[in-house]
RNA sequence: GGGCGUGUACCCAAGUGGCCAACGGGGGCAGACUGUAAAUCUGCUGGUAAUACCUUCGGGGGUUCGAAUCCCUCCGCGCCCA
């Protein structure tokens, strides 16, 4: 089970910088100080986490499968100042009420992709515990002091936004990027957290991280070592010897390249919107669309960053994939995998089914229980039985279940064949009636191969 | 504070008195072909009781038979001067 980290992270494709990977495969790779520990640092600026952010999220579960400890860090604390980082604008500040919902509702994504993973959850920890305890003070002469502002100012987040007219930065976001540095300060004199992992566009508060640890843990070292041997340590010795001896201590970061597709759009968007890792924000179903609707190019490079299936099976996926692309292996056992990872085996499966069903387009024949399952991820609609009566035309139907924005769109829809009516196509002039009830309660309606629709008859 | 520009649909962008519900491109939606892919082709992309009418060109007001287009004013943005 056990598996060498950083080769694991570089086949599949997820590294991306690293601070120092030869030192770094030496400091995972010392059995005295196994296991190691390393963090990654999550926003709860919504009250769930995009798909983006699985790939930090699987960064912490292979690190767990190469036999470490995996912490994560909820940014109760940094998420009430907010991280400029990509952002074009001042951000507006939430309340503390909203940041705290946010992280609770955030919590049981990294518990149900571990257990998916089959790991035991990782350690979960907020930095608002020890950031709000810190007293204005304290913040400026114990960490602000080993900041340089030119620095700072040189950094990307901050340059973009110092050059930009319309919109400047305040001085509470300039100072973000020390409360994420001192983080990482504080899980290493803590917790012994010894790596900050994240997103490439992390990498800049991640070395601030590192920096700080530099300037304040390994100047007490060098000072110690002084002390007892009268004679300063220098880099060579830092690097190589002194660490054994004590008197240093390493620490790392890494970061995960920013998935891209292989068509240049976003990763992780749908025309609904973000890809959620949460149910409330996007079904199971969805998500398994989302991946099943990979194209080739990406299907691939998907299974090896979201999956943790072998690079051998990958590899024989890729073979099978080539050869009949049409049969969309890889898109299908991506979808299962990830989709099973995130919302569980029950969720995935019943994602599966309704795929399935959803397009054969086979639905009239389902018994009531199977297609409440199907259709439970699908939008629904309340409808008077007494319409039926007589007929109400269908054009009005598309409108009420939004399948269509307006009359003239839903005769084009109709007139150019692509509604059906529990699955088979609408004629143009189409009324619905009792005679199209299922079970004598729902009507299922589709626009186009995707947008599905129940109605409802009560 | 002054000068010169500029603001058009989801985005970019034409149009500078009637032929304007407004060229074109992107994006989106649908159809055909397919593999729920890509590419390609076709249609649609203000609304309705539809050969017509209603609401739209930053907001408000005005000129005119008639305004996205001209005038006044306010607001936003850009560049230059102070």
């Amino acid at each position: 089970m056990t598996i060498d980290f950083l080769a694991e992270l570089r086949w599949r494709g997820l590294l991306k910088d690293c601070t120092d990977p030869v030192g770094l495969a030496k400091h995972l790779a010392d059995p005295a100080a196994s296991p190691r520990r390393a963090y990654v640092g999550f926003d709860p600026s919504a009250d769930s986490l995009t798909i983006g952010n699985l790939v930090p999220i699987m960064m912490l579960v292979h690190f767990a499968r190469a036999g470490h400890q995996p912490v994560v860090v909820m940014g109760g604390g940094t998420g009430l100042i907010g991280d400029p980082s990509g952002k074009s604008a001042e951000r507006t500040l939430m309340t503390d009420d909203t940041i705290a919902s946010h992280v609770r509702a955030q919590r049981p994504i990294f518990e149900n992709v571990f257990a998916g993973a089959g790991l035991s959850a990782p350690k979960i920890v907020n930095n608002a515990d020890w950031l709000t305890k810190m007293s204005a003070i304290e913040l400026l002469r114990d960490v602000g002091k080993h900041f340089s502002v030119n620095q700072m100012m040189a950094k990307e987040s901050v340059r973009e936004r110092l050059h930009n007219r319309e919109q400047g930065i305040s001085y509470t976001e300039f100072s973000y990027m020390i409360l994420q540095a001192y983080d990482f300060l504080h899980l290493f004199e803590t917790d012994g957290v010894t790596i900050q992992m994240g997103g490439s566009d992390q990498y800049g508060n991640i070395t601030a991280g590192a920096d700080l640890i530099r300037r304040t843990v390994e100047r007490r070292a060098e000072a110690r070592y002084q002390a007892e041997h009268g004679q300063s340590l220098d880099d060579a010795a830092r690097i190589e010897g002194a660490a054994v001896a004590g008197y240093s201590e390493r620490w790392f970061g890494l970061t995960t390249p920013l998935v891209a597709k292989a068509d240049g759009g976003k990763f992780g968007k749908t025309e609904e919107g973000a890809v959620w890792l949460t149910g409330p924000r996007t079904t199971a179903y969805a998500m398994y669309q989302f991946w099943l609707n990979a194209s080739d190019e990406d299907a691939i490079k998907f299974l090896k960053l979201f999956t943790l299936l072998s690079q051998s099976e990958i590899e024989s996926i890729e073979r099978a994939h080539a050869a009949e692309p049409f049969k969309r292996e890889a898109q299908k056992i991506l979808a299962i995998q990830t989709t099973t990872l995130v919302h569980g085996k029950a969720e995935a499966e019943a994602a599966l089914r309704a795929s399935q069903a959803l397009f054969s387009g086979d639905i009239a024949g389902l018994p009531m229980e199977m297609l409440e399952q199907v259709f439970a991820e699908v939008p629904s609609t309340d409808h008077p039985c007494a319409q039926l009566e007589g007929g109400i035309d269908l054009v009005d139907v598309l409108i009420e279940t939004s399948l269509a924005k307006s009359k003239r769109e839903a005769r084009e829809f109709v007139g150019n064949g692509s509604v059906s009516i529990n699955g088979s196509k609408a004629e143009p002039d189409a009324k619905l009636t009792e005679a199209d009830l299922l079970h004598g309660k729902v009507i299922a309606l589709r626009r186009g191969k995707k947008a599905w629709h129940l109605t409802r008859w009560g």
